[in-house]
DNA sequence: CGGTCCCTTGACAGCCGTCAACTACCGTGG
DNA sequence: CCACGGTAGTTGACGGCTGTCAAGGGACCG
């Protein structure tokens, strides 16, 4: 698991920067103590709560979201393998939001003083979870233009393109294959659309030949065409190893 | 204008932390130099642009925006006077979204280095800019929420009070009486709704009493209702003083 | 005084929500 | 073996919120 974890690490940051070993290990040293699992459908943390960790997140789907007060629900988004949530965030009093699991969940619980020694001793693993903190904000505002300017069925292409190159990103594709666990009531939530019209618009995808979705699991055929009709732009999710002029040289 | 920055930078901090004389200091040395001002409509950085500095607004009203290929355009945020942007953009090789004036703009431009100097000279200021930068992620959930789930009613209701708390922060509001320098075009591209339709949703909140909205000034006879109109939850804007942990004891 | 920007209003259309019913699937238990 | 219930997906009918198109008015400015 300590190994598996390692990799993971691996893959997510080393889309921004290549670690080190030694890098690697500090990360995973983190992960150590704290592993906890959550079953399907449970929330993790309330809207409300005082934090008190950040999480590292090793295997399931997991979404943050916000309710109104009538029960209307938004997710807002979506926490997969490899994701950091809430750096910091023990600044805060209590949590504006909650974080709910769609399937169970494995994740690392860690200290906010654990993480801060560990980015104290390793510049470039500070460098990488401030890059992981960035990239999470330009998700919101890309949320925030789907929901605002994008019709229906470009919102839910956008969505798929989004999960399906953050999965890629940390190794969990197999061609144009991934694993997709939502309901049509989550992607409604998400793209701030009904159930129904969801429906509609993923038959809709499919008719046009664009997706194959069936069970749990996402075929994207042509990634460039659905991209295409989602009016996806790559460009917010920072991929560009920028971070190669902070690479080590070890390795 | 060494003072009045010294003055909104602990007004729009003192509403986390109470910064001590030298802490506030410190802050405004920053903008010593970089002093720079945006005519009106002008975009001050543009999607595709390298990052090479942080901005602390100083005066006047600015958004950042997203585009897509066929020219619609959706404002993510408003940056308001004590605003600062971009802590650690400097890891992104490329800006993914635009920064516009809507009215003149003051702003300081700073260097990087010359924060880290400070952040590591003054842990409250360290924890303040933090705070800051939570409080800017949080401000976009509540949108995802805002254009996902309100309806029009709601949604401009709402952009209106998380505007005036955030003027009323910094000491930019009279009462219920704040500038609102927005045409109605502005507020359609930041709700996500036609400029008709802002326009029909404003005359209903004129004929409900909620605002009185006339030339570039708005005001809100009674906060309360409007909030309860909007389905508003001040808590995302974490206002809550948590920072006493962290004040000064030097006053 | 013409031009431009912004606000306003009316008519009409369409995207998407709501309501309701039905199917499929699956695990449980009689 | 089948009844049963719950969840998820699907479909049709209908309505309404919001967009589009178009035109006009007012304020400001060169």
């Amino acid at each position: 698991m300590s190994l598996s974890t390692n990799d993971l690490v691996a893959r997510k940051f080393g889309q921004f920067t290549r670690l080190s070993p030694g890098d690697r290990l500090a990360i995973s040293s983190l992960t150590g103590e704290g592993i906890r699992q959550f079953a399907a459908r449970t929330d993790i943390v309330r809207e409300g709560d005082t934090p008190t960790c950040l999480r590292l997140f090793l295997s399931g789907w997991a979404c943050r979201y916000k309710m109104l007060e009538d029960g209307r629900r938004q997710i807002v988004a979506f926490l997969l393998p490899g994701d950091l949530c809430d750096l910091n965030i023990f600044l805060l009093r209590e949590m504006d939001h909650s974080i709910g699991t769609i399937v169970p969940v494995t994740l690392a619980e860690i200290a906010p003083a654990a993480i801060e020694r560990v980015m104290d001793a390793h510049a470039r693993v500070a460098k990488a979870l401030l890059w992981e903190q960035l990239v999470t904000a330009a998700m919101q505002r890309e949320w925030t233009l789907n929901l605002g300017q994008r019709s229906a069925l470009e919102r839910v292409a956008h969505l798929f393109c989004e999960l399906f190159l953050r999965l890629r990103g940390v190794g969990l594709t197999e061609g144009g294959r991934c694993e997709l666990p939502l309901t049509q009531a989550d992607m409604g939530e998400a793209t701030g659309l009904s159930t129904v019209h969801i429906n509609r618009t993923v038959q809709e995808l499919r008719s046009r030949g664009l997706i194959v979705l069936r069970g749990k699991e996402l075929v994207i055929p042509d990634l460039a065409a659905l991209q295409d009709a989602a009016g996806f732009n790559v460009n917010y999710l920072h991929l560009d190893r920028e971070g190669r002029q902070f690479d080590t040289n070890e390795g």
